[in-house]
DNA sequence: GACACTATAGTTAGCCC
DNA sequence: GGGGCTAACTATAGTGT
């Protein structure tokens, strides 16, 4: 954009290349700020350059990147829904209705709200496991099975300082702290789309969130049933 | 940037804010397209306007921005070292080569670094837990449990049409595919640093990886010691 | 390679339909 | 609200230091 117009193909030459990086990746994280103030979103961009360092960047923090990526991931199945279909007047003005009040909950609710993250991320990561090799799978395996493991040795502390208080488990779920075997068994796990949510919802309530009742909680399950899908897929 | 200059500051006005959304989104969106191309580096671009689902867009795709954040994710260390460090001419040139070194064997073993993101996503997750409340390392465990057990049952399926061979389990680490107990314990895990960082190495090896040999190795467990910490947190 | 400069391609705010 | 227009701004390719 100036001079010489330039093709829009990689540019050859190494060091142009480098400078016109530079100059665009500042010139883009500004156009980002621009927008993120006029309009008061939040923006984040990510640059990742293969095996070059210098050609990485996340604006404007990886931090940032991860809750605004997780929060959009939070709000998958109505938007997706609304972006995918062509909904006529009714369903739009349904669909548009339940993500306010979603996002009104969430809003008034911050503490919960990083449960809410926590369940929809294990779900994010559980679309995942389709593609996976057999040793993939062993891995992550290993890997939740160490979580597990951390997890449960992070209550025992609590537990010896007399902090694990009875209302800590997840009513119904049948959560102990320190035992494996015990856990609900996939066939348990298996139940009804919005039965599962539900299920979820209680145990998330019990610990204080109230937000998922009703119209609410079955919408959040209706439009898509990958994460019912994901549960019930080894039985 | 027309007519008149405008204020940087939130558009106040509803329509001419979400006009200027519309208008702006576009530009950077073609903006961020361009600089992928010119510079072939991956780019994404999120957008989440809280409450407004019209003001929420991740470009190119959620799958895309997931993938290139796991990625730069999966360089965190040595990146994050150099950054905020002011390191001298030698350090800077080893972590440089160190860097290359790993790249390079990213490239060349594009289905092996599935593997190291698996186990980089884990220390991710794991750093996490560190100002997590009692409610929310419960959830967690719950779901690290019920993953586990759909990663177990993928794994039978694989099992039941004979296809798991010997060579999937992790050799030195003991991981069998179906029952819990067997699985090493925290006190097994408590390693050295860099021990700890080889075990998995070694077991990613016999998966077929074998990039994490000497200087390699060392280098990545050296920065940052919250990947250990993180296992040996709770003995 | 980094920085400053500047002509020019590109972006966009305000309008109109 | 969306699309097209145009004047006014901005970003940046090429250049020199």
């Amino acid at each position: 954009m100036a001079r010489n117009k330039v093709k829009l193909q990689r540019i050859i030459n190494d060091a142009k290349r480098r400078a016109a990086f530079k100059k665009r990746l500042k010139g883009l994280k500004k156009k980002a700020s621009e927008l993120s103030t006029l309009c008061s979103v939040d923006t984040c961009l990510m640059v990742y350059g293969e095996g070059e360092v210098q050609a990485t960047e996340v604006w404007p923090s990886v931090q940032e990147a991860t809750r605004v990526l997780e929060r959009v991931k939070a709000m998958p199945q109505l938007d997706r829904y609304k972006k995918t279909m062509d909904l006529d007047g009714f369903t739009k003005e349904r669909t548009d209705k339940l993500q306010e009040k979603l996002h009104k909950v969430r809003r008034n609710a911050d503490e919960s709200e990083t449960k809410i993250l926590l369940v929809e991320a294990f779900y994010g990561r559980c679309a995942g496991l389709e593609g996976l090799t057999i040793e993939q799978l062993t891995s992550l395996g290993w890997m939740a099975n160490a979580q597990l493991k951390i997890v449960n040795n992070h209550l025992q502390k609590f537990r010896e300082q007399g902090l694990l208080p009875e209302s800590a488990s997840l009513s119904g779920m049948n959560v102990p702290p320190y035992t494996i075997a015990g856990y609900p068994t996939v066939e348990e796990a298996q139940m009804q789309r919005e039965g599962w949510l539900m299920n979820i919802a209680r145990g998330i309530g019990s610990l204080g969130y109230n937000g998922f009742e009703g119209s609410s909680g079955s919408a959040i399950a209706e439009p898509n049933g990958d994460m019912v899908q994901c549960l019930n897929k080894g039985a």
